[in-house]
DNA sequence: TAATTTTGTGTTAGCGATAACATAATTTGG
DNA sequence: CCAAATTATGTTATCGCTAACACAAAATTA
């Protein structure tokens, strides 16, 4: 017991007790068990993050938020990653469960239905992110996907653009490319523009190539339009990559505008437009919300669910 | 006892008993708690792996090489970021060690003493990634960045290219990013060119906006450099868009190669010439040896420390 | 049919830490 | 200088599971 003390700080402990307690453990490379400990204090130190995508900068700074806020109350981030597929999220959940998290971070408000009932049942407090879920399971920190591309039309068309598609991956895996697409075609109608042109391509994780091979098909079924959305900073980029080995003006031939602000989308030449969702920003509120849930499930007293809605806005740059 | 076996497969239960048990699991929404299993059947289940960065595709292939290897066997990835720093880095390793994973995996070969101790008495396997250590803890899987570097220098040296320089991180944080200047360093003068031209900017994580400042340092200040090699890609890719941007033109100007074969290297106009280290393959095998080593070490007969050397190429493209 | 094997279920004792309480050693204050 | 308050250490029970073994029930074999 007193080694247990000696090993925690703020506990009593005579100063030279603790120089000989840790010169044994220096000496018999000691390390704490924490499953142990957890096991008897019921408080396991980690809390569990499902991300669509570990090799995706917007959610690794979501992921970085949530570290730098957790680490500030001494909890770790236990990292998983869905691939984008509900069924993956349902194992991870259960399997992260198991562990015993003292919170959980889900990204985005889609979940088979099992999955939703875990979620529901798990006891401890749950957070779904990037997304605002229309039956949250508790607390929420994200923002409209639709209505930022709805708001990224809206800017295209003030500027001139008439002649606007859509380019976005073929299934729903990914809800909040789905949600972009939903935003652009609302948006579209409302402003009594020609009905939307979409190109579709494969499964996410939307990759550049994908978004340069569809930019082709674009233009070849629609020489028209004179702009482009793309689902993703990283589609776009491999579609402007594209006109410039072809010799298509960008933006004058065809503007093309991404989302998500990733690094490349400033560092590109063109630089390219885009909507800027604060990513860290959602990790860090996520985790201050997270500890002060924890804190509150702690001492009994749990919060009501809170929703946290995320800045957004267009950045303009050069490529449209 | 009868549900513990009823939860797993593989046990005698009648299955009668089973359904009857899952019913009641379903109905509670009972979930077995890992931590109090683990405590009692000395396995976690889990394995531990650092990586510099999350938000680097190169590490995240890795990353999933590993996961799709490890979850063959039932074993779950713990992952970590230590940003490039050795101090992180050893205190992720406590961390990680406290939760008794049964294996763990770390990028490159240097450490702080503290946990190259910690790593070698922590009784579980231990794989070092993405280096060749002069003194391996135990089992490596990767390769000479200064040699890949070196092969690199080579290659442009024999198509003609005179006036080499390097472009990297000014600190040592990135011991792979220092291997590759030094392998530069060493094969400029094994060929007898001009001394070494290094620009060094900021710490890493290096980013696009580093590079595309770098090259324009390296024109200023050495005029006559016909070829720049990036520590990587996404470097080099900041320095390519940074010369189109002053019509600079890429390579007739300045020729300019990257490492690492992230996706932005081939789908990038010009697309730029890299050297490929199986990202992918160093995960997987290091997920296998891992596998191997967890096996020996449950039935008492530890295998013996084993390096495995992943492949690399120099993969020529557009931009040099 | 009895003896043997196989299969299914129950019992007991820990795994390694900490909570909660008990006690011993020290300090403080009147 | 002694009682009260404080600080430091020790005891016991327990967290939720599984290993190891014991035993009962069913299936197989002789």
């Amino acid at each position: 017991m007193t080694v247990s003390r000696a090993l925690k700080d703020g506990a009593s402990i005579a100063p030279d007790t603790r120089r000989k307690i840790m010169k044994a453990v220096d000496d018999l490379g000691y390390v704490l068990d924490l499953s142990a400990g957890s096991l008897s204090s019921k408080r396991t130190g980690f809390v569990a993050a499902l991300i669509p995508s570990i090799n995706n900068s917007n959610f690794a700074d979501t992921a970085r938020g949530l570290t730098e806020a957790l680490a500030r109350s001494g909890l770790q981030l236990l990292l998983g990653y869905t691939d984008y597929s509900s069924e993956r999220e349902e194992q991870l959940v259960e399997s992260m469960l198991r562990r015993r998290p003292e919170g959980v971070i889900v990204t985005g408000g889609v979940h088979t239905d099992r999955c939703r009932r875990m979620l529901e049942q798990c006891g401890v407090p749950v957070i779904e992110t990037w997304d605002l879920p229309k039956k949250p399971i508790q607390h929420v920190v994200g923002f409209s996907n639709a209505e930022a591309s709805g708001k990224l039309v809206r800017n295209l068309h003030g500027r001139g653009y008439r002649n606007i598609a859509f380019i976005g991956g073929t299934t729903n895996r990914d809800t909040r490319g789905a949600d972009r697409r939903a935003g652009y075609e609302r948006a579209v109608a409302e402003l009594g523009l020609p009905e939307p042109r979409v190109i579709s391509f494969g499964t996410p994780p939307i990759s550049m190539k994908q978004g340069g091979d569809a930019i082709v098909r674009l233009i070849e079924q629609w020489p028209a339009v004179d702009a482009a959305i793309c689902v993703s900073d990283l589609s776009a980029f491999g579609a402007i990559m594209e006109c410039k080995r072809r010799n298509w003006d960008v933006p004058k031939r065809i503007a093309i505008a991404g989302f998500g602000d990733f690094e490349i989308a400033s560092c590109c030449y063109p630089s390219i437009t885009t909507v800027g969702v604060g990513c860290h920003d959602i990790g860090r509120n996520a985790g201050e919300l997270l500890m002060h849930a924890i804190e509150g499930q702690r001492k009994n007293k749990p919060i009501s669910p809170e929703t946290i809605i995320t800045d957004y806005a267009v950045i303009q740059r050069e490529s449209a």
